[in-house]
Parts: C-alpha cells; sequence; structure tokens
DNA sequence: AATTATTTGTCCGTATGTATG
DNA sequence: CCATACATACGGACAAATAAT
C-alpha cells in the first residue's frame, strides 16, 4: 500500500501532467490542501516536496507552490512519462518518444556489437534462439522479443543508456496495454508481429552484433524502429 | 538561500551517488539524523521523500531507508548527473553519456532538417553567422557554439528531446568547468576549438538542415560527436 | 501463531522565516 | 517599516507495518 504522500503526488502530479493545472498556476496553499483530502500539513508538505524533485513545481514562502514550464520536467520519470502516454490529448508524446528511440536504440546495438563481452554475446544468442522457437506464438513471441532487446541493451555496458532505455521501453509497454483493447488493429501496433517476416528482421540485426558489425547492427535496428513509427504515425495523424 | 531539507537531500544525495553509501545499505534512521544534523524529524522525513523520489532510497516501516541499487537512480536529474560528472573514481560516466549523445544529438539534427519550421530556420541561420564571426575568439566562440546547437535543438520541435539534451549539455558544461583547470590541454579538450576547421565541419551540419537533408545533417553531427568522443577516451584511458 | 520491538507514517499545536504590498 | 500571507521548521503524541522472538 502507497503512503498517503505518495498518493497525493499522484494525484497532484497526474493532474499537472495532464494539464488541468498549468505552468505558472498556484496551487492551493498546504493547509487548504490538508482540509481538501482529509490529509495532514505533514502529508501535503512531503508531496509538495515529491513534485519539486519531479520539477513539477517548486515552493515559494509568502507567494506560494507554483507549477513549473515544463521544460522543467523529469521526463524521463516513469509515472510522469505514463501519465504523458495516457494522455489522449497529447498523442504527440508517443511519436517524440519513438523519434528519441530512433537515437538511442541504434546506439545500444552497435554498442552491444564493438563492447559487448563473451558472456554478453551468449546472453544474446539465447534470446535469439528463443524468438525463434516462438514464431507464432503472440504471447511467447512478446516476451522473447523483450529479452532479445533486453540483452542487447545489457551488452552495451552502459548504465545510463540501460536504464533509459529501460524506462522508455516499460513506459510504452503499459501505455500499449492501455491503448491496445481500444483498437482493432492489435496485431499492426504490437512492436511487431510473429510472423517468419519479423525474425529475419531480427536475425539481421543478431548477425550484426555477433559478427561485430556495429554500422549494420545500428542501421538495421533502426530500420525495426522506423517501421514502428511510421505504424504509429498511420494510427494518430 | 536552500531550505534545510535540500541541503540535506544535496549532502545525502551525494554520498550515495558517490558511492560512500552502497545500494542495499539501512541509512540512519529519522531521529539518528535529525539528531546528527541538528534540525527536526519533518526536514529529515522531507529529505528522505525527495531522495525516494530521485530513485536513490525506499522507505520501508521497521526496516528502514534503504539505498536502492543504480539501476533505479533517476539518471536524468541535473544534480545527480553532475555529482556523477565530479566523481573521479567514475570516469566511465563522461564516456557513457558522450555514447548517449551520439544517439541523441544526430536525431535532433535530423529532424531540425525535416520538420524545421521557417523561423527556426532563420534562427539556425543567425546562429551560425555568430559562429562564423567567432572563429579566433575562446569566450565568443563557446557561447555561439552552444546557441547554434540550442537552435538546431529547438527546431527538432520535440520537448522531450529537448529537455533531454539540455540536461545532458548543462551537466556537461558544468564538468568542464570544474575540469578544466585541472588539464593542461584545454584546448582539446573543449567541445571543440574555434579555429576555421572546426566552423567547416559546423557548416557542413548548417548546410545539410538548410537543405533539408536529413541523413546528411545526422551524420555531420555524428562525426562531430565522435571528434570528442575520441579526444575522451585519449584522455581518461 | 501470537507477541513484541523497532522504525516509518501521520497528526497537530506552535513558532519562525521570508517575500510582498 | 509594518502588516500580511504563505512556506518552513520544531517536537510530542499516536498509528501502522513488519522483522524478530
Amino acid at each position: 500500500m502507497k503512503s498517503r504522500s505518495e498518493q497525493l503526488i499522484l494525484e497532484l502530479g497526474k493532474r499537472i501532467v495532464l494539464g488541468e493545472y498549468i505552468p505558472g498556476e498556484i496551487l492551493p496553499k498546504v493547509e487548504d490542501l490538508s482540509e481538501e483530502y482529509y490529509v495532514s500539513r505533514t502529508v501535503v508538505r512531503e508531496a509538495y516536496k515529491g513534485l519539486s524533485t519531479l520539477g513539477l513545481v517548486r515552493s515559494n514562502q509568502r507567494s506560494g507552490t507554483v507549477v513549473l514550464p515544463r521544460s522543467e520536467w523529469q521526463w524521463w520519470n516513469i509515472e510522469i512519462m505514463t501519465w504523458l502516454l495516457e494522455d489522449p490529448n497529447n498523442k504527440d508524446f508517443i511519436l517524440h518518444l519513438t523519434e528519441v528511440r530512433m537515437g538511442l536504440e541504434p546506439i545500444a546495438a552497435a554498442l552491444a556489437a564493438s563492447k559487448g563481452t563473451e558472456q554478453d554475446r551468449i546472453n544474446i544468442k539465447e534470446a535469439f534462439q528463443k524468438l525463434e522457437q516462438s514464431v507464432g506464438d503472440e504471447k511467447a513471441w512478446i516476451k522473447a522479443d523483450y529479452d532479445f532487446h533486453e540483452s542487447i541493451l545489457k551488452a552495451s555496458n552502459n548504465d545510463l543508456l540501460i536504464g533509459t532505455i529501460r524506462i522508455m521501453r516499460k513506459a510504452l509497454t503499459v501505455s500499449r496495454e492501455k491503448t491496445l483493447p481500444l483498437t482493432n488493429d492489435n496485431q499492426e501496433f504490437s512492436y511487431d508481429s510473429p510472423t517468419k517476416a519479423a525474425l529475419e528482421k531480427h536475425r539481421m540485426i543478431y548477425e550484426a552484433i555477433m559478427s561485430r558489425d556495429e554500422e549494420t547492427a545500428k542501421q538495421k535496428m533502426m530500420e525495426l524502429i522506423l517501421r514502428v513509427r511510421t505504424i504509429l504515425q498511420k494510427i494518430f495523424n
């Protein structure tokens, strides 16, 4: 169970991100919020501290707690990212995220090819074999696909990159799970479908990494993500 | 003036990031820290809430406040990033950051070429002209170089990408300012030096964006950053 | 399985600090 | 310089969770 201050952070943070409170606006003072939500001032204060660490608000004595401009937000926070992806008025965000992904995932593949250790390569090999065995099986494919990309990511041996891509992928997964039931076109919307053709695209990446060909690894990974981006653009525009 | 809880967040956060407290370790209980730092329990509690939002710790009833593994940290927080860059035992981080940059800045250049508005292009043009006028002037070059990259970044019209690269660049600037006085080799270490040759590299990017050639823009930007990476590797290895 | 001990979580009365008008 | 309005800080009390016994 989450503490009350955490619940309040979720409540207020979501409202800010979804634009219910706009940048520059003054939030209710601690005492008023405390009454409104039937919690102590302590809880409200801790919530404001959390929101302030997320870059969503800044508290000032006398003038109160103000909503900060979007440029101050901590975009790479899993909650904030999830809220942005859920926002139906903010379809741009998923495209923006995909664009960033176009930058990062190919780099991860290139680094896996150039810096991956022997153990990393063994892991990637095993993950690819699982993927081969999952053709035709939707559920198994999704997991194997996730693990395959994860094994490449780990082989980049770059903690920052690993953390960043993980958040991105987690947020996209949550968003997909919430959005999928609403669309007819599940097959096309998912990361990629469990077909023989999709497997071959993955094989290209796999073989490039194994032969330490970073340029090809980068390029083939880019092609995979470009396909997703094209699909998303079709859906949203 | 910073509030006491913020001071405490800085104090404890830095210690965690620099490895003085290691993941899994239990921090002192609220009451003890309160005595140690001569602050109220309220202040300590708010500090813990802030650190918890940064992904550095998690508080549990009865078992105390524990330092979380690196995979949970909010890497894209300006304080955390600055601490990591300052850490002399963590030379890898600046290389890792440069690798991420290799992913992001070229994408920003490509998007500027493909999606930049007329106003964006005017801004980039002006920024490049300033750069041309700064050849030979170290101080002016640094500013003009920053503004040139910033104008490209803005033209990507992707808030997420803009926010992310800004944090990265801010952290690198802080790090450079703190590290530079220690090295002899200032010229080579800086982003790039104010020479005619460096200007020509920038001109390639500029012209590619102007002619909406996203492939070339991406590639030339990548070359610029690859050079920095090579220099860093020389310095640190 | 029940009890206890320990630590965070919550509440609130009070006091101080600080920027604004 | 004073009054005001807000955040900030203090500390005593109790509630809730959970590890240890």
